[in-house]
DNA sequence: GTACTCCATTGACAAGCGTCGTTTCAATCG
DNA sequence: CGATTGAAACGACGCTTGTCAATGGAGTAC
């Protein structure tokens, strides 16, 4: 979907009318964009962003305690940062026992990456 | 980089060594992941995301008196929006007169969207 | 059972965010 | 000139966020 734009030639509006016509925009987006914002708040912040990029890297589950020395934060705040990347979809986590392994859901980044490319 | 882990077999920590050997993690990583973020961050809200989905979908420029009417918020806070992508690096603003004109520079979102692929 | 370990939750705090009404500023029109 | 317009900046307001210390809870070791 490409709108052609009339660029240069603007003028002031005449009266009381709109200064210019709206750039059309499909509702289908909307939905769409509700989703990837989430994801992408998700991965807006640094700490968060390694985390996937530490767990995308390897190809099981990752260990919570092998997280951790990894990021100069204390362990709540890292509990913290796992819970909203699960709340965003993005990860999964998994109980062994004492442990709890973290692995990235596949599929949960493809609306976003396909957004952007 | 994919790094072989030890699942299953955890035990205990004897006393007061470590859990577990912790994932190796390339500091060159954590430069990109800052600025990643920032970007990701950036598009974390559902209205700069699809200013971002509009921008792009036009090759030229879009004035923001044609933004306005997309979207159900005051003309104040979609100056912020942009400015919050403008200081991202995603976009960038040009003045024409009494209009300004927004574009997606290029290669903003080229970082991401390579990690993310 | 008791002690210990890993992880999640809670509560608190400062900092940041999204929103709007108002104001400011530059450019245009008459 | 003065009036008007498009867009940014300012100030204020609640809400969310990132962080930690403290606590809680389930599992393991002895």
């Amino acid at each position: 979907m490409v709108v052609d734009l009339e660029l240069s030639p603007k003028r002031k509006r005449p009266k009381g009318e709109p200064c210019c016509e709206p750039v059309v925009y499909p509702d289908v987006e909307r939905a769409h964009a509700l989703r990837m914002a989430e994801v992408a708040k998700a991965l807006g912040d640094p700490i968060r962003l390694q985390l996937v990029d530490v767990l995308r890297k390897h190809a099981g589950k990752v260990c919570v305690c092998e997280l951790l020395p990894l990021f100069d934060i204390a362990q709540p705040t890292l509990s913290h940062h796992l819970k909203k990347l699960r709340e965003a979809g993005i990860v999964d986590s998994e109980r062994q026992g004492l442990w709890a392994y973290y692995y990235v859901r596949p599929d949960a980044l493809k609306e976003l990456t396909t957004w952007l490319s």
